[in-house]
DNA sequence: AGCGTCGCACGTACGGTGTACGTCCGTCAA
DNA sequence: TTGACGGACGTACACCGTACGTGCGACGCT
């Protein structure tokens, strides 16, 4: 009858899909098993637990990441590149982002960005501590900024929801923020994103300009 | 008997202790009620749902920042401090980190930093875009810092934890994530989160001179 | 062909969770 | 004294993760 035999990559993906549908509050194994037609226990021969299979969900978003990466290109914009394709898997997965980072994973999935992005700052000609370093930058400022994007919208938000209610601020207690409120209101995420990201790379450029070469 | 009759506050505090004692997973309305020496559904009489609680235990740990601001510091040294302020109670709230990360509140408690924040950088003479932009990008940085920082403690980890199994790294799949184990391995979270800031605090002060002043 | 084994789907059951609702009691206003 | 009211609490319900047992179909071996 059932003509896909229930698997661990079926069940991921019936998770994945009911965590964009109505959010990762909303998964529980009964739900994921009545999502797949199925016994809730039967989910138990493919996956040890629910955190197990949250570890999966992250993993599985984690490895849908497409790096098209040039060998040749400056080190400047594969590091653009790198940065970018993560932004684009949480802007494909939103609701998956938050388990995502909240797990962290020691599996292979995640170590394949890393290799990249090692090979490219190594390449760039950082020795190995500054490639560490400056890769932990990025990636604290990447999911950070993921983060703010994605957590504007918790729920599926049909208005844009400002940072702060507008009306509710004090003028005389915060008078930059309300000053402000018409910028804080609004947010350009990729423009935010990229602004951030030519920072750190301009930053990362000049210091390797001062040391050496 | 009870000698202090069960307010909001009170509760608030029986959950910050419970998260940084057991972590957050721990946390159910019986168990801070059994805390407290209470019964479960007199929480319910100050606190509206679970969910409501937690967005007041981030409110609370958010609000205990300490902000020794000098007005008359350069604005870079102003930045600094205040970055610094921040992992500072991430450092004393460990395990409630994650709970202040992931849900986004919208009352005044994470204003006051913001407000601090647009005054110093309006002062340093950034025009208002120009400080949310700027304050958004250390913001974001700040977060995704913080997060490394505390994920690493996902438990209460008596061994410092690498961020891969140092054994399970195959050396020709990930030459260069092999060969850097041992940086890998290693992190010194203050050293990493200071480097990061001056890197952003640097390409701050670098476009700021090229426009204008 | 017959038989044993094994993998997997599934039902039941247990302890735990958030919380709606009703009850009771101590305190204060009139 | 009495009335109202706020807060503490018990009970109850729907839902959760999952340990355990049962049954069934496919397969390997003799």
């Amino acid at each position: 009858m059932p003509a896909e035999p229930l698997s661990r990559p079926r069940i991921v993906a019936a998770a994945i899909d009911l965590i964009e549908r109505e959010g990762a509050d909303a998964v529980s194994m009964r739900r994921i098993a009545a999502d797949l037609g199925v016994g809730v226990m039967s989910l138990y021969n493919h996956v040890p637990s629910k955190a197990a299979l949250l570890d999966a969900v992250a993993e599985s978003v984690l490895s849908e990441i497409e790096f098209t990466d040039d060998p040749d290109a400056d080190w400047t914009d594969r590091v653009r590149m790198q940065a970018r394709a993560f932004r684009q898997i949480a802007h494909h997965y939103p609701r998956c982002t938050m388990v995502v980072v909240s797990r962290q994973l020691r599996s292979t999935a995640g170590l394949l960005p890393v290799e990249r992005a090692l090979a490219t700052l190594r390449g760039a000609g950082f020795d190995g501590a500054e490639a560490v370093r400056v890769l932990r930058m990025f990636i604290a400022y990447i999911v950070g900024s993921l983060l703010r994007e994605v957590g504007v919208t918790p729920t599926f938000a049909p208005v844009h929801r400002s940072e702060v209610d507008t009306a509710k601020v004090d003028p005389v207690l915060f008078p930059e923020t309300s000053s402000l409120l018409p910028e804080l209101a609004a947010c350009d995420h990729e423009a935010e994103f990229e602004f951030g990201l030519e920072m750190l790379i301009q930053a990362v450029a000049v210091q390797r300009g001062r040391r050496g070469r």
